[in-house]
DNA sequence: TATGAAATATTATAATACAATTGAAGGGAA
DNA sequence: TTCCCTTCAATTGTATTATAATATTTCATA
């Protein structure tokens, strides 16, 4: 177990098992460990595995009875909105069909996130699009700036101004398709100044208030990166 | 405490304290009780009261730490996709403005879920949407026939035809938002063949691989409704 | 005042005991 | 045999107690 001392221990135990019940390590044919099972393998006391155990049922991983034992619970109940769960699947299988549905699910989202920041914005949200936008064209310009941490703090500012707590709940989880998403899509170099002027006409749309047009600058912003992901599902299913 | 007697006692006591941090009974001004204190209140077990603060803080709405006790998160850390912290929420306030966030991210998810199924859905999947349709049509015929929960099947079935697992996992929200949905919007009786009418050519557009026209036609359904719930909410401002 | 050490309150972990639940095995009767 | 009832056993559920770890507060000292 990867010891992270500022960590408890029953939080160490639930990362150890929220991983292996997402990459299938274990599953119910084979059977879930028992609690008694679990003190063994983890060398600690029941105190911890249960409350291990009670927080993984808590985002629906897992679900336990007496007598019955733990059990797995179906995928589809599995809470992939929880940040725990979410890293836990990428660190899996980063694939890129996982890889699609974030984009799938962004493609919802933001532009319609957009719309509603140019339709209920407040002034305060606003600046803080427009801040992350100035990140954005800094770190463009210096060699070594990082635009990709602003291009993130851009996206989350415009969930933040939808003024919808569901939108904004969706911070993390459109940080972390961000993220992802880095990691594969080759970064077209050189087009530093073509990305900030695109977020720029976003952020433009916005502030003024021009609902529509916002959407569809953020439907472009999206699309561009989808287009290079289904080009590359494209590619090795051939 | 409500004896639900099917479940533990810590999930009596997270239902408990997770109701009373939503609606604001507790907060970190006044304090929010230690484990001591709490195992009083509620007549219980330090172990109970213990598994039931792990669960919530799985769930984002507190975190606790030696010394200093037990603390309420920031409302943007809690976890509003989870079943219960939904449950709870909308226990506390089901308010109009509640309806309308329910109703803005319908219009996002669902739209895009169309198109989804459209593009990628399977025989099988596009079958149980029409399955569902038919069960509209059977209840709207039928005098007390239960067109509203043939609804909902219909709505998540598309969902789950998405072939996406984040789309698929809001089925729970979507019915959440829409049996919040039916308590307020006064429903338009006598148009239920309309209704109906309306949600065959989803299906009829859906099951051509009909993208485009998928994606509109839903947005059509759920403009209706937001239509109505704006209006309310105009009508109660002014 | 500033610094550091000690006291203190709270959560974190452990060990143990017993109760409650439920699935399975076994035994008796139709 | 087949069905139903009882008994048994394994596992989780709850309670109690004790100790450790941690961070805040207090207070003495330089």
């Amino acid at each position: 177990m990867a010891r992270l001392t500022n960590l408890n221990l029953s939080d160490q135990v639930t990362n150890e098992l929220g991983k292996a019940i997402i990459d299938g390590s274990y599953n119910n044919e084979t059977g879930f460990p028992s609690e008694a099972q679990l003190c063994e393998e983890y060398g600690i006391s029941r105190t911890s595995v249960r409350e291990a155990v009670k927080m993984l049922a808590a985002k629906g991983l897992i679900s336990s009875k007496p007598r019955q034992g733990i059990r797995i619970e179906l995928p589809e109940k599995w809470n992939f909105y929880d940040t725990n769960v979410l890293t836990w699947m990428l660190a899996s299988s980063p694939s890129l069909t996982v890889l699609r549905e974030f984009l799938q699910m962004r493609f919802a989202i933001e532009p319609q996130a957009a719309a509603l920041a140019a339709k209920y914005g407040t002034k305060e949200d606003i600046a803080e699009i427009g801040k992350a936008l100035e990140g954005m064209r800094a770190a463009a310009q210096t060699p070594d700036g990082d635009l990709h941490k602003a291009d993130l703090e851009f996206h989350t500012a415009i969930l933040q101004a939808s003024g919808n707590r569901f939108f904004s709940q969706l911070k993390d989880f459109i940080r972390t398709a961000l993220n992802v998403s880095i990691q594969h899509t080759t970064p077209a170099k050189g087009s530093n100044e073509a990305i900030v002027e695109e977020h720029h006409k976003v952020y433009i749309a916005i502030s003024e208030g021009n609902v529509e047009r916002a959407k569809n600058l953020m439907v472009y912003l999206i699309d561009e990166a989808m287009t290079v992901i289904e080009d590359e599902i494209k590619a090795q299913e051939s």
